[in-house]
DNA sequence: CCTTGACCTCGAGCGCACTCGAAGGCGTTG
DNA sequence: CAACGCCTTCGAGTGCGCTCGAGGTCAAGG
């Protein structure tokens, strides 16, 4: 008795819409093409559900769609290649560590740019004493 | 005699190329056109260095192209429109945190399936008592 | 003088990740 | 039993941000 839920149900879960998740079912970046319904509509189960949101994180952090099946053909491969996919999130994580740095620092010179406008608007000076 | 920098030179500077250089000069989101020598190539001066600098930085943050362009408007357009150059900058400000912390977020889910592939690579469970 | 190489313009092309629309099927509701 | 709404497939279209190539100019070095 998995629960099973409609596209639109997994599109509310997850943020992304239905288009979308019918092209990550495409191409190829869930386990398995998802469940059926006698009327042919997709049924996914928490199995699916869990995986997409998987998949949204990597997405959402960065990883390219081709990165992200290259880790779903791993975990499709089933058990052995435990080795590659920690190699493969391991590379992502040093990736988003970076970005993170460096969005962090440009962040600051953004917030320092802001503080001396703050600055200007709060005390004006006047033209002739200071351009 | 203020410095002047071909566009290889910017280029290695800033890390863009000189086509990226090119293009943000013809979409505007430079401050002004480049000035050019006799032959009519570029030669960057500081001020253009430090405008590109900042371009980049809004950029690698995530800045679009369009805002950007909208910013460089503003300060072109001179003084006076201070207030709304500060609603930009604080605007991308809140987008950029809000990318933050859901970034952190999704990694530490990442980093905690690193772990759980550490953990299961250093210490092999039987299969038959453990799946 | 002639070659080399960095630069120029213009416009087209590309990769990524969706996003959309047309045309049709099914099954519950009035 | 008709209408409505949500679903289906397939393939084309979109937006962003570059990226590239063709064909040409110019200045300096040998």
């Amino acid at each position: 008795m998995a629960a099973s839920f409609t596209i639109a149900e997994v599109a509310e879960r997850t943020g992304l819409t239905a288009h979308t998740l019918r092209y990550y079912e495409r191409d190829d970046l869930l386990l398995t093409a998802v469940r059926r319904d006698t009327a042919g509509r997709r049924r996914y189960d928490d199995a699916d559900v869990r995986w997409i949101e998987l998949v949204t994180k990597l997405r959402s952090t960065g990883m390219p769609i081709r990165d992200v099946r290259r880790y779903a053909d791993l975990v499709r491969a089933g058990d052995g290649n435990e080795t590659e996919r920690l190699d493969l999130l391991r590379e992502h994580r040093a990736v988003v560590l970076d970005q993170l740095a460096q969005v962090t620092a440009h962040l600051g010179a953004i917030e320092h740019k802001i503080a001396l406008y703050e600055e200007r608007l709060e005390h004006p000076v006047a033209l002739d004493a200071a351009g």
